[in-house]
DNA sequence: CGCGAACTACGAAGACCTTCGTTGACATCT
DNA sequence: AGATGTCAACGAAGGTCTTCGTAGTTCGCG
């Protein structure tokens, strides 16, 4: 039993998920008041209680207000999302999800490069 | 009436929307038997007839089998889904989920090939 | 102590998604 | 005509997600 698969993330769960991510460890209020949707603090409780169930968060008890932090690295969620909507939407092919991504938002010069580094290093890799 | 604004296709959908993009109009039974899951034949109907109340396809009832077409391009529901994406959980950055893509698998040369012209073509944009 | 504020826990409602059984209409074959 | 097969329509069940009200607990303070 070392780790049951993760599930996806709901829309609610992925904003909580934001919050802790930047926030770090944080109390359902401090994720309560971050988020400026229109929800309730039950609500948020709930979902959060809920992702401690589902493994995606873990809870500290030790204070009378419970912290809770990310179980789950945020490059890991990105990558199970992003390999999730390329198989559902891209036939299998990161490649047009990326050129996709691309076309559609500007791009600073810095990402840009960084993009290039990128590509420069998977034809490398391709090449030998 | 059409609606303002097309909702984010659920999973099913979206498989059903596959179908539709490769084979072009095809009635029920063609999707189904196009989608190898195990769900029933009335299950697609039944989510088919949905997806025509949402807007998501359109139906020609000429024939008894009613003919089903994507009335959503396959373009515009990959970059609704992208933009979503990048929103939710790539703080809105589009280059950001195309290194997370390009990471995880491989790509072929021609697109690498692609990828690096669109670069090509976005840094001279950004010169101007 | 007694009160109010902050907090968790619980349950239930309502929406949506997926699933499928059943029904009835229509067609085709014998 | 009668039997068989194909099809759309409908409804309902079971699951998940989101929402929030309510109840109960604990803390701090006058």
């Amino acid at each position: 039993m070392s780790r049951a698969k993760l599930p996806r993330p709901t829309d609610a769960e992925l904003a909580i998920l934001r919050v802790l991510w930047d926030r770090g460890a944080s109390t359902v209020r401090e994720v309560h008041e971050t988020l400026q949707d229109g929800s309730g603090y039950t609500t948020v409780l709930k979902t959060m209680q809920i992702m401690t169930e589902k493994g995606l968060v873990m809870r500290d008890e030790a204070q009378r207000a419970h912290v809770y932090s990310a179980r789950v690295p945020r490059e890991n969620t990105q990558r199970q999302l992003v390999t999730d909507l390329v198989d559902r939407v891209f036939g299998g092919s990161p490649a047009r999800l990326a050129l996709q991504a691309l076309s559609t938002k500007k791009t600073s010069p810095e990402e840009l490069a960084e993009l290039r580094q990128l590509l420069d290093s998977l034809e490398k890799e391709s090449e030998s």
